[in-house]
DNA sequence: GTCTATATTTCGATAGAC
DNA sequence: GTCTATCGAAATATAGAC
């Protein structure tokens, strides 16, 4: 007689409790830098003993790096909103719609990513320099060729990719400035509606694209 | 008889010193945060001993409010670029500059600001509510009177102003970022100046100022 | 006003029972 | 896989001689 399968349970335990510190290290990392977190504090919030994160990261850096590695592939996904599109109106608007809902679904990820990078990106340098730089590379010539076709005004593309960096992830990164410029009160729908548009509007005229 | 005169001397010192501190300081919480900023780590970019520095500063979370405080005091500054304008192209434009030229010769303080900010403000969140509400209402006005008059394209005033703050800090916080997609160099004065002109050119361009 | 030595606290990490 | 107790390192802050 063979003992009742269970195929797979350790995994699902392992999965489910990654999840949970991964969850809340990102606000604390956010929330209080790489230097302010505690592990008790990522603890606490994830309603685990402190031991039981060291159980599932070794070090405070590994699961630093977890959360850092995980907010850069979010980011590479909004890429896909700029490529195949028709034009630079529909492919520019369609990345700076993705970039806004990432600020407003992951404002911890963006926050600890800023950091990383204000840091001197101690942990990301190597994805600086191969991933982001290859795609910076690729969109620049896009936006090039876009500006030979005579399809929107010549101005430098890495600094229009900048400008696109700054102007979406700012919603993220200093949510609290603006929640405290906004009476106190978080974005609400409308709002962050009205803050895309806004940032659409200028950016697309200001290139030439109405 | 009387003593040698020596007035003052003991306030140009203290003077001196806190300069000293405040210099180092500045750049070792922007290049490790609060949390990771050592009282060790700034007393000896201070070329000084660690007790020294509680001599001037009881806390370091004193020292910490000192560096901020002088940071949000040099922002204001910028804003008087912005006001006696004779119109939008010339009040935005010269704040643009302004800000620009404070991202490069205080890039420290810009991220020291970003990251007190990000983390929820703890220390100036008084001067948000009401130094920075103040002129952020008053530089609406403003804008939405030029629109009024017909000076520019309508856009959202608010969403201007962070678009703003935004373009021109980000040359600062994510200066390590932008000099990874230079080549691992910083901008030169060729590169500063690209920058600052496509700034200015999309925005103005995108709010109907050519 | 300066600086060495040290007190006190806190944190990252681990040992070891369950 | 979980959790209590604890070690050892490092940091803030202070005491006290100069």
């Amino acid at each position: 007689m063979q003992g009742s399968p269970r195929p797979l349970r350790r995994n699902e335990i392992r999965a489910q409790n990654e999840a949970t510190i991964l969850r809340a290290a990102e606000k604390v990392f956010a929330e209080a830098g790489f230097g302010g977190a505690t592990m008790q504090l990522i603890a606490d919030m994830a309603g685990l003993p402190k031991a039981n994160l060291h159980y599932y990261f070794a070090t405070k850096e590994e699961l630093y790096r977890r959360v850092v590695r995980d907010i850069f592939e979010i980011w590479l996904q909004a890429a896909e909103a700029m490529d195949g599109a028709s034009g630079p109106a529909e492919g520019i608007g369609a990345y700076i719609e993705a970039k806004m809902e990432i600020s407003r679904r992951y404002p911890y990820g963006s926050k600890v990513w800023a950091s990383e990078v204000m840091h001197g990106a101690p942990v990301i340098q190597d994805y600086l320099e191969t991933t982001l730089r290859d795609w910076t590379v690729g969109r620049v010539a896009l936006i090039r060729r876009w500006i030979d076709e005579g399809r929107m005004t010549p101005v430098d593309p890495q600094h229009l990719l900048y400008m696109l960096w700054a102007t979406t992830q700012h919603y993220a990164d200093f949510s609290h400035q603006i929640e405290t410029l906004n009476g106190g009160q978080p974005l609400n729908d409308a709002e962050w509606r009205a803050a895309a548009d806004s940032v659409k509007q200028i950016v697309l005229r200001g290139i030439g694209l109405d």
